[in-house]
DNA sequence: GATTAAACGAGACGGTACGTCTAGTCTTGAA
DNA sequence: TTCAAGACTAGACGTACCGTCTCGTTTAATC
């Protein structure tokens, strides 16, 4: 979200400029991709004057970020599917298909590629983005507990430390395969996966 | 390496400014980052015209895999500990040791990003860097099979999809850890994430 | 001055606003001179809404004509020195000093250029400044005439061209010097040129 | 003259390049006059790059200066007319159908009133025009001393200073006539002028 | 030893995008 | 209706790199 200052005087600012410019920044994303997106492209898109973006993002990588991670509330859930191996293989199934997208593809690893020299940029993706993952691996594994396919954690250090755990070795390993092997996450590929995490988490227990 | 034409008249290209380019490139990469290296920067660092760089490479992207492709090679090897568990959990140290070099940091997901659109930079990737990672897989699943730690792939098609899958799922969950979550791959997450890994292996297997 | 289109309902216009503005301009271009001069630092300066400006003048052009215009009305003025020759020498020292000024000096030459392309511009200078000097070469002349230094002229249409010619000699030649030139107008100079010119204006008559 | 830094590397500067855009720089100036005047579009009318301009001059002023010099040099000359009078005269129309130009009217004005503010800008109109102007009356005061129309000085202080103060006279007037009075300068009003000058400069020596 | 052909440094070239600035207009709520 | 505040469109500014080009100068292998 841009940033808001909290005037009361003055004209307020548009709240349809940001809207139209989130998504006049996917479109450019799709049809440009990151590297050949232009603040000025985006501004022209939308509709909009190049000093309102301005006024409302520092630069390029914080536009995109905030574009990117709408994607994220709208696309990612998690319905209970019965079982810990179908709800696991349930969200890496989705978490792919959204990787897939056009916007999402380059723009994820182009804003984390700038997040390692920008520590309010990596603040900025880790609300937006990565806590908000996270939460969906406590209620996964909240489900999972109640159901008995897990044990609770003895502690409390412990079971964040597990969260993040699996968190990185699920997202880790999706973002892996789509992006940098290449390679499609396709059902089969899930069962395996799916296969291997769970059956380490349970044997990790017992 | 740079483009390699063969020629047989004329004055041969200098070696020493290979090295000198790729080391400049390193060099650029640890105080100006990806986003912010630039050919001609990276030229004068060389004491190289900008004429030599495009001479050899086509484009910064291409120069900046050549110059981490070389960092993998010298930094990843495997020697064996013993146990797979001991080789994971040296593997998984020592790759996050390489991510945590500043050239390492940005570079390799910004390349990632680029290969998103350019094909012929995904194949530089592959070959340059993923390729030689996945050899240390085959590697240590031999070992272990020799050990009889892990059971052996009934046919061949099978082999290799497991292969990719524990490559994806390792390299992955230690991108994703330093990158995106922006964690240190300490000594403790290597031995909790291993625990996982072997177990979900040997028990997917039993 | 400003536009007074004698309303009579709502708010009443500012009159403290007028003064405020045209002394925030004088000081601006002090400061900055013409070219760094901007409707949004005066508004600033006079705390006074950049609405306020634009109500009043069309733009910058119009506004610094006016701040310039006033200096005119203030400083211009021929006492009887009780010669021709005191009389011109007087007012070109005044002049000068007037030109001197850095509210002026940039601001004069600016708002001629500008002028050259706009009729409007043009007209405003010319009854802003143009018409006010020109009044003193009349006085002057009477003065001359009824002292006996100079003939009277034959005609109204001649008198008229003469006034006019003496009126750019005289202006021409302070501001060539003090902008072009760029040389001091002291005494020594105006000694000399008023030398030059009423003997030109003696011997042009005899 | 645009900056010439005496290279012996690299490729040299194009010559043609110089030439399109004081051309450009002319023709935009007749078009547009210098307020609407822009760098880009200078650029684009010559055919050149934004950064070829800005390599050669440090910006508008300088680049329309420079433009504008070029057309005192080709169009004020001083062929010997027999005498002091026929001269004066002459040059009095020529210069001021130079200043009739739509190229020259605004720009010399604009340059002027920038330099006011610019001690660099002020060196370069001086050298570039008024030095050249200045020139033309020693040349003229010159024949007309040997014509015996005029008296020699009686040293060099007085000889200069007296050519500075003519200089300004006739420029001055001419300038003033053309750009604030806005009035032509026709044979009659040059005509005038000059019984105005040549009658003061022969009285004054009488 | 002379020739030759490519690689070399230097740096100008046409372009594209950047992020900033200013002009002048428009929208709000308070006076 | 004016005011202060400030967001808005439009577009020029000067800078930084891009990747290409044109020079004149090495430099090794071939003649």
């Amino acid at each position: 979200m841009p940033s808001t200052p909290l005037r009361r005087t003055g004209r307020p600012r548009s709240t349809e400029a940001d809207r139209a410019i989130l998504d006049a920044t996917r479109a450019a994303l799709v049809e440009l991709g990151w590297g050949k997106l232009t603040m000025g492209d985006v501004a022209a898109r939308a509709g909009v004057a190049k000093t309102t973006l301005y006024r409302r993002w520092a630069g390029k990588n914080e536009l995109v970020v905030d574009a990117v991670a709408a994607l994220f509330d709208e696309h990612l859930e998690l319905p209970d599917r019965g079982s810990l191996r179908a709800d696991v293989e349930g969200v890496v199934l989705q978490f792919a298909s959204l990787l897939e997208r056009p916007e999402t593809k380059t723009a994820l690893m182009a804003v984390v590629a700038e997040s390692t020299r920008d520590d309010a940029l990596r603040d900025r993706i880790r609300s937006a983005i990565v806590d908000r993952q996270k939460s969906l691996v406590l209620i996964g594994r909240a489900r999972a507990q109640t159901r008995g396919e897990l044990p609770r954690e003895p502690d409390e250090t412990q079971a964040a430390r597990n969260a993040d755990l699996i968190f990185d070795v699920i997202a880790g390993a999706v973002v892996h395969r789509t992006l940098v092997s290449a390679e499609p996450v396709d059902e089969e590929w899930a069962r395996g996966f799916t296969a291997l995490v769970v059956g380490g988490l349970t044997a990790g227990a017992g």
